[in-house]
Parts: C-alpha cells; sequence; structure tokens
DNA sequence: CTCCTATATCCGCTTAGGCGACTATATGGC
DNA sequence: GCCATATAGTCGCCTAAGCGGATATAGGAG
C-alpha cells in the first residue's frame, strides 16, 4: 500500500509568501497561461518569472504543459481538502485586491491584442473546465 | 481622514510557513494561551518560543495581554475579511493534523494536571467569547 | 546543419530568518 | 534593597531564498 504522505502545510505556505508568487497565482486563477503573458504583465526580467513558477511547481501548487516552444501554468488544486480550501480562499481574496485586478486588466489586454505585446503567435490563455 | 492600509498578504503567508508558528496557532485556537504552556507543549528552549511569538504579533496575527508575571497571547483575526477567512479555514485545517491534535492533547493534559509538570500558579487558558 | 525564440537553469551576491546560547527586563515575594 | 520566576531581546552562525546577469536547453523554421 502507498504510504500517506503528510502534505507539507509549512512549504504551502511558504510558497504562498511572496508577492510575485502571489500575483502569478492571480493571474493563472482558473485559466491556463502561457509564461510569455507572465513577463508582459508583470513586466520583470524572464529567469524571475521562470524561477518563481519552478518554485510553485516544486511546492505542487501548479503543473505545467509544454504545447510547442510555449509552456502554459496552471494551478493545481492540491489533494488535501484544507489545503484546497485555503487556496481556493487565498484566490478569491486576491480578486479583491486593486494590484492585482489591475494585473488582471494587464491581461485581457495583452490577449485582446497581442500583436500590440509582441506576443503574435502566442497561445490565449485556456479556460479550465472543473469537474464537478 | 484614515489613510487606507493595505494588508500585507506577503507577510501574511510568511508568518504561516513556519512548523513552530503553525503549531503555537494551533494551541490558541480560540483561546488566549499563557507562555509557559507553549514552552511545555513544544518542548523546545523558551527564546525560540517567544521569537515566533514575536513574529506573528509584528505580522499582526496575535495579540498579547500581560497578567501579572504571564503574558496571555491569542489569535486575532485580521481586519480585512479574506485574511480572516484564510486564517480560519487554516485553523480548521490544523485541526485535522495528527501532530496537531497531539500537541492539543498535550495542552489539555498539562492544563489539568499542571503540578505534574511545574505550572503551578500558571493561569489556565481562558476561552475568547467571540462577538456574533 | 544554423539561427531564432521561448523557457529554464546556473552563478555570485545579498538579505531574511531560523537556531542555540547568552543576557536583559518585568513582576512579585521577602 | 535582593532574589526567583516568566518572558523578551541580542549575538553569532548558518541556510533558504530573492535578485540580476549570463548561459543552457528545447522546439521550430529554413
Amino acid at each position: 500500500m502507498a504510504l500517506k504522505k503528510v502534505y507539507d502545510v509549512e512549504r504551502f505556505f511558504q510558497a504562498l509568501g511572496d508577492k510575485t508568487r502571489l500575483r502569478l497565482l492571480n493571474l493563472m486563477g482558473d485559466q491556463e497561461i502561457c509564461v510569455c503573458y507572465f513577463v508582459e504583465v508583470l513586466g520583470g526580467p524572464q529567469p524571475k518569472i521562470s524561477r518563481h513558477l519552478a518554485y510553485l511547481r516544486s511546492a505542487g501548487i501548479v503543473e505545467a504543459r509544454r504545447e510547442a516552444k510555449w509552456m502554459h501554468y496552471r494551478i493545481v488544486m492540491p489533494p488535501h481538502v484544507g489545503a484546497a480550501h485555503v487556496l481556493r480562499q487565498t484566490l478569491d481574496w486576491l480578486k479583491d485586491e486593486k494590484a492585482m485586478q489591475s494585473d488582471r486588466m494587464k491581461l485581457a489586454k495583452a490577449c485582446c491584442s497581442p500583436s500590440r505585446y509582441a506576443l503574435q503567435g502566442a497561445p490565449l490563455p485556456i479556460t479550465i473546465i472543473e469537474a464537478a
């Protein structure tokens, strides 16, 4: 039988304890987003974005999918019920933050007119349909 | 008018990203607990406990009250609705963790027979009645 | 193969923060 | 005043982790 793995609460919260990572999670929401949009919206150097995405992935909070040159990231709900609740609450909380809303608006703009942002060819976000 | 202070989300999660602090919060629950019980239950050196309590206090998650020689700590719900929700969820989550339940049992024992734990005279926890 | 683009990883530096050990402060009893 | 107890703060050490900059890798086009 499989060893019952205790969910790492500490690690979970550490992953949420960084502004950049919270912004990334806020942008993902219930969508699968291409890295190039993160770089576009957050505006920092690309390696910084990549490092934070790697951190989130190693903490089990996001997963990545490759599509040709592009990598898409999406939030995965933790297997632990408590963790999933907290994560969902946190995402709702972020939606109310003004800075986070501004990020989301920037993302929407970048998606609507990708040519203005040198994102021609970049795949658009895909909304994730959650199983009920 | 008062300057609208944005709640520091990052700091909030950083405060939750440590095992010792999570154990302390779990022990507090909806009670006001004397430091000596934390030291008793967690078992480490007292300055360590004190430092983590100070961290939680500086993050605005707990408050302290002095009663003679003893300091009592209690959780304060953050002024921000989203943060309060997440904190409550987190406390519920901790209740399900086996290690956390064990801590709570140790606390209960220490409170029922304080003399066995050299806690004679130490004030018992006080359950906080929240305003509805 | 080469070249370009998208993304990831590595390097060196710096800071936050955990720890144990020690010391300081506060309160109360004498 | 002195002393004991409860708690807090300081110091030095060490690791985690953030950052910018450089480099490496993966995929596609030609």
